[in-house]
Order: structure tokens, then sequence, then C-alpha cells
DNA sequence: TTGTAGGCGTTATCAG
DNA sequence: CTGATAACGCCTACAA
């Protein structure tokens, strides 16, 4: 019999475990817990792994272990850095922890995000990422009984299923408003994509502007996710309204971005008489010129510290229910 | 015994099977082939299902049946449009035919997409879906024993493994080169990205310039992932070197803006002193102002027709080995 | 159309 | 430190 005559998925546990003459769990120690295994008898089962071309089946060390290893993200979309950063840091984190990361899309809605995270329970994940924190009774109810970690991430308006990780995106808004003021602002306009999040900075910038008793000129719901395009074609809608001096907030840099490129268009100075702030810190805010005044929030760390809490969770840990990432306004020319 | 006093992954097939008083096989068949199942006893079963709140375990079925239902998808970042778009779209058309997609990302080292390949293999995916077609010859065999679908994506210039779906990027390199000279253009210059692609789609370009006889004035070198950040720096490196009139050939539409906003901060004419073509046709290359001439190529696209010819593949068709997707250049305002 | 038997490849558990 | 045994929950194959 010649060696290397087996093909991958063909050699199993026990074809190793003959190999090197020992009981395959003797080969499944040295893979999953190498302290519990001799020096000399591990060698040996490593020189036939190595031999045979051996590749554990995790599906059946699943089935067996229950514990499968992954951990299902569902995120809106990965087209926008709002999610592909943190997903991206995510599954790199993960990855070293030896996990993989099953990736599912919801696209802003709810009710298609229920059957994404029934369908993908199926696998038995060992932890869920999802985003944000509103959640349908069934599904919390659903989620509750499975007993699995569940990190939520951008979010902290609503209570958590489990653990939290985010911001509260009115505070956001309503920072934004007060920076505004702070800089002698009287009028203010809004560009705001249609998502949940998006919506919550809104409402927090809106209401702050009214809580000063100032003026709103103009406010505009966009499509999610949005885009530049939108954020141009926003204010050229509101470009009519814009008689004052006026600070607009928009939902994201790409908002920012966009209104800001019609504004020169239209020849409307900026900051003189438009001053412009976005939310994200993409790259584009920084490196357009002028650079867009923005809100910062890292959501590559996001990513990180949900992978460090899912893991937390699945070594038992009762961490945190609820962890506050800090936000962060960056003036700059726009403002 | 109470109802619903069953948490979720507690509940087996031999649960729904007694109370529905039929046999096991019976209710894997109400889920999986359908047809083969008498209407009442169907409906029955499914009662039980609804009941019991039974949620099929995949990880059993997939042991048993060796179909894992789920995709390994392994690209080298999802930060940048170039990837996130066909993981998108990949990831939505395969929920659709009832499969998951699991993500790996391998960071441009093919060292690291090595790794990454052999850990996910160990999941026992029903298929893989890789970026580019260079692949070691360890890994090559390795993916050849395994017999698995593979389709990779983006690159043409290489044997492909199983399924291609991409294109050739020494032609777009030097269909770029054609676009510029037909426009009468005489001197160039190039800001590439690291990666292996940008580099084919640099050398198309250097050598359709060197072919023709013209001159190549400046030639930069940008990290992987590139951004606009990189276009900026780099037409700072070149600034002096464009004496002349210029056309100039960026590795994606981040360094085409990147380019075109330190062009206009140095005064430098575009497309008059300046001419600036990208690649990748982002909404930020048809969205900024003045839009930026670009190579337009459909990342969601390819990620659909990988998908396509993943599921033929899975089906057991015999799909073509290289599927060419077109590429188009779009003349706008910086050209 | 439905049921029975057996096994998929691994690991938990307990014994030595 | 190592081994034997019995699941893990489902589906293939065959039988009725």
């Amino acid at each position: 019999m010649r060696p290397g005559r087996t093909t991958l998925a063909s050699v199993k546990i026990t074809d190793v475990a003959a190999r090197a003459g020992v009981a395959p769990m003797t080969v499944s120690r040295v893979l999953n817990t190498p302290d519990r295994v001799s020096a000399p008898t591990a060698a040996r089962v490593r020189a036939a792994i190595e031999e045979l071309g051996y590749m554990p089946n995790l599906i059946a060390g699943g089935l067996s272990s229950r514990r499968s290893r992954m951990i299902a993200a569902i995120v809106p979309t990965i087209a926008s850095p709002m999610f592909s950063a943190p997903v991206q840091t995510f599954t790199d984190a993960m990855a070293v922890a030896g996990y993989h990361v099953m990736l599912a899309l919801s696209g802003y809605s709810e009710e298609s995000e229920d059957a994404q995270i029934r369908a993908v329970l199926a696998r038995r994940p060992d932890g869920l990422l999802l985003t944000g924190a509103h959640r349908s009774p069934a599904i919390r109810n659903l989620l509750r009984d499975s007993n699995l970690p569940v990190v939520e991430i951008w979010d902290t308006a609503e209570e958590p299923t489990d653990v939290l990780v985010g911001f509260d995106h009115a505070e956001v808004g309503a920072a934004v408003a007060d920076f505004f003021v702070r800089q002698g602002h009287t009028h203010f306009a809004a560009l705001s994509a249609r998502d949940p999040r998006a919506t919550l900075r809104r409402k927090g910038f809106v209401e702050r502007v009214a809580h000063h008793g100032l003026t709103l000129v103009a406010e505009r719901i966009l499509e999610a996710p949005s885009s530049i395009e939108d954020g141009r074609r926003g204010l050229r809608q509101i470009v009519g309204q814009l008689g004052q001096r006026t600070a607009l907030f928009g939902s994201s840099d790409l908002v920012a971005f966009g209104a800001l490129t019609e504004a020169k268009l239209h020849g409307i100075a900026v900051p003189d008489q438009l001053a412009i702030c976005g939310f994200g810190d993409f790259e584009i805010s920084r490196a357009c010129h002028p650079p867009i005044s923005t809100v910062h929030v890292d959501g590559a760390e996001i990513g990180e510290m949900a992978a460090r809490e899912m893991l937390a969770r699945i070594n038992g840990a009762a961490t945190s229910a609820r962890i506050s990432v800090p936000f962060q306004i960056l003036p700059r020319a726009t403002t």
C-alpha cells in the first residue's frame, strides 16, 4: 500500500490511531487536549497524522461534543464600512481562537433577520453576533431559550438580549447638535437614512435642537443603506430652504460627502454658509478636501470587543451586559 | 407534561416522530423530500414540528448525509468594495438555495490563505469560493484531491483549479493604455497597489505603453488594500515628474480619487494637465466631482455568477472552466 | 408511501 | 496517561 494514496476526507481518526498504534481517543486528545498525552505518544500520533494527511472532521466532532466552534454573524449588509469593519475584525479575532464565522445578510428587514436567525440556529452555532438590539418577542424568547451567547453590536437603545457592545445613537445626535450650538449655529438641517440607528441619531439631533429653542429648517429621510448619491440628492432637495447659515447633520460620512460635493456645485460656502458634520469617520471624510467633520466611532474596535465578549461568554464568564464604546466628535474643515 | 417545555435544541427528530405517530425517517422526508410523503402524513408531521418547536440539527444531518449545505468563502478583505460586493451577492444567492457561507479573511497573504483553506476544509464545506487563481502546488493538489467544487473569482491569469469567474487584468491595463493613446496621450504614470491583480493591471498598462513606444514618466507601488490616502501620497510623490501632460492609471477608484484630490490642491488641471482613470467603478468615482473615468467591472455580478456556477457544480453539472466577465472603460470627466 | 437497521466520525465518560 | 464503550441526531439503503 503506497503512502499518500489517501484523499484527505477519507482518512479518519481510526486510521491515524491504527497507524500510530493507539486508540482513537488518544488521537483526539493529541488534537484537543495535548497536555493530557505523553510526549512520545503525541509525537507518534503527530507523525501518523502527517503521513496520512489526516484532516479532522469538525462536523463529526461538533455533533459529538455539541460545540460547533462556529459563530453566526448577521448584519444588514457588508457594503457599508459601518458593518464591514466590525465583521472583518470580529472574524479575524474569532479565527485566532479557532472559531469560524458564518455570515448572513439581513438587509435592514426585521422579518428577514428573524428568518436568518432561525435558519442559522439549525447549524447549532456556539454564539450569535447580531446588529442592533431591537428583536421581535418571538425571536427574543427563542434566543433566551437557546441559552446561546448573543452579542449585539452598535446599539444600546433597547434592553440587550445578552451582551451588547455599542453606544446610544440618540446621544450622538444630541452631541452633534450641542457641538453646532456651541459654534453659534441657530439653524439646522438633517439628512438621514431610514435605518433604525440613523433614525435614532436624527431624532436625538432634532430633539436637542428643539430643546435649545432653535430652528430646524429642513429634514430629509434617505434610503438605507445611504450613499453619496443620496447625500447629493438630499442636499439638492433642501437647498431652497438654506437661506440662513445652516448646520447640517448627515447620517453617515457618505451622505455628508455627497452634501459637500453638491454644496460646492451650488456655490454654497462650506462651512461659512453651510456647516456639515457626518457620522462614522470613514476614510473618505478624512481624506477628501476639505476634510469633513464627523463623529468617530470605531467599527473595527466594536468588532474586536464583540469577539472578546463572545469568547468570554463561551468560556462561561458572566460578562457585563452592556458595554459602551465611546464616540467622539472630530471637528475638521466643514464646521 | 406541559407543551412548550422544550428548549429548541433539545427537541429531536424522534420526538417529532413520536408526536406525529410516524417513524423518524418520515419526519426527515417531510423536511427534505416532501414529494415522497402523503399529504395527510405530512400535515400531521408539520403540526408536530410546530407544536414542539422542532429545529433540525444540520450538524447531525451533515454528518449523516455528508453534505454540509455550507460554502466556505475566502477573500483578502471585505473592507474594499472589490470583495465586499461579490461576497454580499454570493452570500445572498447561496442563502436562497439553502446554503450558508462561512467567511474567512486572508489579507493578501498566500500563506494565510493556505492556512485558511486547510482550516475550513475541516468543516467539510460543499464548495469553496476563493479569490484569484494563484495557488501553491500543495493547495492545488489538496483541492483537486478533495474533489470539491471550487469557484475562483476576479482573476483569469492562471489555470483555474475548477471553475473561474473573472477577467484578464493585464488586458484591462492594456485597454486603459490604448484608451489614453487614442486620446492623444504620450506620457503616462501608474499608481498601483501591491496586490496580485493590481500588479497585473499595472504591468498590462506599462507594457502597452512601451509597446506604443511612449513614455512612462512615473510609477509607484502602494500598499494593499489601497486607500484614498495612498492615492494622495502617491500623487505627491510623483508630482515633480509631471512636467508634461500625463495620463495616470490608478489601481482602484480610491487611488484615483486620492490622486484627483491632491491634483486639485496642487493646482494641476484635470484632465488638461493630468488625465486620471481609476478601476472598479466604485460609487465614489461616479458621485464625486468631477466624476472620475474608470473601468467598470461588476463585482456584484461576479458574486452572482459565482453562486450560479457553484450551485451548478454542486448539482453535478460539468460547467465551463473559465467564465469571462466583461469590463468596460467608462470615460467621464477626468479624461 | 412508510418503516427498520445501521452507520456517518468524533468525543464524553468512566475504567484501568 | 491511555483505552473501551456508548452516544451525538440524522440520513442512506434497503425492506415491506
